[in-house]
DNA sequence: CGGTTGACCAAGT
DNA sequence: GACTTGGCCAACC
């Protein structure tokens, strides 16, 4: 364990329903400058369904992409009473989580 | 074990 | 504002 891709899951699980956070903040929560490594973690997603990939979108605001379809993520993240818009998140930085409370 | 790829980002051109 | 380059980490071939 002690891994990059550990650590980032572990973050993830700690994000609030209807919060959504980046690949950046996540990086750089963990200490790291490497978001591809954090994109890669997530994007090749091995621990499906422990971790809950779809409330992670890029700084843009995009969702990016998602292992079960971006459609289902859309889906999931209205479910959490988010608003999305031509494949981006509405006001996502409002809605943005930067583990504040964790470390 | 080395090179390529990937749900990326930031800065430079 | 669009495209290119460099950089980082982990998994796959």
């Amino acid at each position: 364990m002690s891994g990059l891709t550990q650590d980032c899951h572990n973050l993830l699980k700690h994000i609030p329903k209807g919060k959504v956070t980046t690949y950046k903040a996540v990086a750089e929560m963990l200490g790291t400058k490497a978001y591809r490594a954090v994109g890669n973690a997530v994007g090749k997603n091995r621990d499906i369904p422990n971790v809950p990939c779809h409330r992670v979108v890029n700084t843009s605001g995009k969702l990016g992409g998602y292992a079960f379809g971006v459609d289902k993520k859309v889906d999931l993240l209205r479910s959490e009473g988010l608003q999305i818009e031509n494949g981006k998140v509405a006001d996502f930085q409002d809605n943005l989580y930067l583990f504040e409370d964790i470390k």
